[in-house]
DNA sequence: TGAATAGTGTCTTTCAGACAGTATTGG
DNA sequence: CCAATACTGTCTGAAAGACACTATTCA
């Protein structure tokens, strides 16, 4: 770098991609935007991460940007987002050197079920991806957030944040085993749970056709638990 | 977005920094590099990480643009290099809107003590920073590429890649508790080492004025393991 | 009363924590 | 033999796995 702020170099294009997530149908899914069907657009037609360019006249910082395009698409603001990690090359977008920075989002199913943008879809999530095949790189996004998802699963409480504002510990035990794929042991789920300081009960139970349940909630302003040990660790 | 590729409006500054851990003197260290003392530059004389514009012509990708920081400062290229996260906002740097993309790389012994560049030097890290007032967000992402190696060590083999080729497991044990910050129990510590499929005795013996110690080296291209617990878990 | 699901208890296993005890070198 | 450090063994405790058992609702 010389001096006299010598800026006049050509700059990567820079994004802002978000792997949102919910349960919805009792399986994990991810939101999807249908890129336009232009053929001056790279990718047309195709499925995508909701995402786009750094507006810096209008976004003070990486995670506002990341706020505004998940409010974009799905009208809410997420109990969780994480900065996932970046891509940068020069072969990853047709119009050039592009960088982009990833988040991951957790949707409760309540808010994945509202108002979506005409070009968002809900997808379910197969193994480590989707079927459609994507647009740009994000087919290897999506499987970092999938695998990421999954490995802090195993010791975070992380599916908390997938959950409506008010559930039952099998609720909740649920969640945990759709996104691990795997099923867990009731009683130590249930004690993990209750000694972790992560949820209180509330005065009502979910009735059913059989033995109610207790609801829970999250306590408030809850960051993730993180438990000293994975579950059940796959010999 | 509109069609027709309208890709002329502003764009961020994009660099890359790379927090360089190594362990020197029995403590943990940094690399810094002083900043050219012009006035045209922003933070003239100040510490910061290594690191600086990606150059689009260079640059392959991310990741080879960080290797070739590293490799610029140190003249070694690490055995263990990850991405730590982005920052960017309006504010970080007086010339405009800038992301930098941050990896974190851990040197072995050996290799931290070559020829540096100029400017370069090594710190130790005293809690979760180091003594000079570093330039732009630096602090900030210092202390996260602390915290993330601390909390990582706690589940992962990382610090093997801060030893030296040869290594017995007295001296690796010492390196997680230099990491770490308090003591493990010596027992604990070797079974769960060589459990791990991690490393291997070689035919010799570290001499000393004691009972010799095994010497061991880490299994060829090695990635990090991870462990279903904790270490000794702070109540 | 029986189906269904919620929730508890009990026994076993695994592995870390604590710490004592043995091994092997140089002086 | 002694100091020093490497290494092993033994007991304990905490939490998970397995799984049986009890509890509470509706039909």
């Amino acid at each position: 770098m010389s001096d006299r702020a010598g800026l006049d170099f050509p700059r990567p294009l820079t994004t802002v991609d978000v792997v949102i997530f919910a349960i919805k149908s009792d399986a994990l899914q991810v939101l999807l935007v249908q890129r336009p069907d232009t053929e001056s657009e790279p990718f047309p037609g195709a499925w995508a991460l909701p995402g786009g360019f750094v507006d810096i006249a209008g976004d003070r910082d990486l995670e506002a940007c990341a706020v505004r395009k998940l409010k974009d698409k799905t009208g809410v603001v997420s109990p969780y987002l994480e900065q996932l990690g970046s891509w940068g090359s020069a072969a990853r977008d047709p119009r050039g050197w592009s960088a982009t920075h990833a988040y991951f989002a957790l949707l409760g199913e309540h808010a994945a079920g509202g108002a979506l943008a005409a070009d968002a879809q809900w997808f379910t999530i197969g193994g480590e991806k989707v079927k459609p095949k994507l647009a740009f790189d994000h087919a290897e996004i999506l499987q970092a957030a999938i695998q990421r998802l999954r490995a802090k699963v195993e010791y975070t409480s992380l599916p908390a944040y997938l959950m409506p504002p008010e559930f039952t510990l099998p609720e909740l035990q649920r969640s945990f085993e759709i996104v691990l794929g795997r099923p867990l042991e009731k009683s130590a789920f249930r004690t993990r749970m209750l000694t972790a300081d992560l949820i209180e009960p509330i005065a009502k139970m979910r009735k059913g056709p059989n033995r109610p349940a207790q609801l829970y909630r999250l306590k408030k302003a809850k960051a993730p638990v993180f438990f000293a040990r994975t579950f059940n660790p796959p010999e």
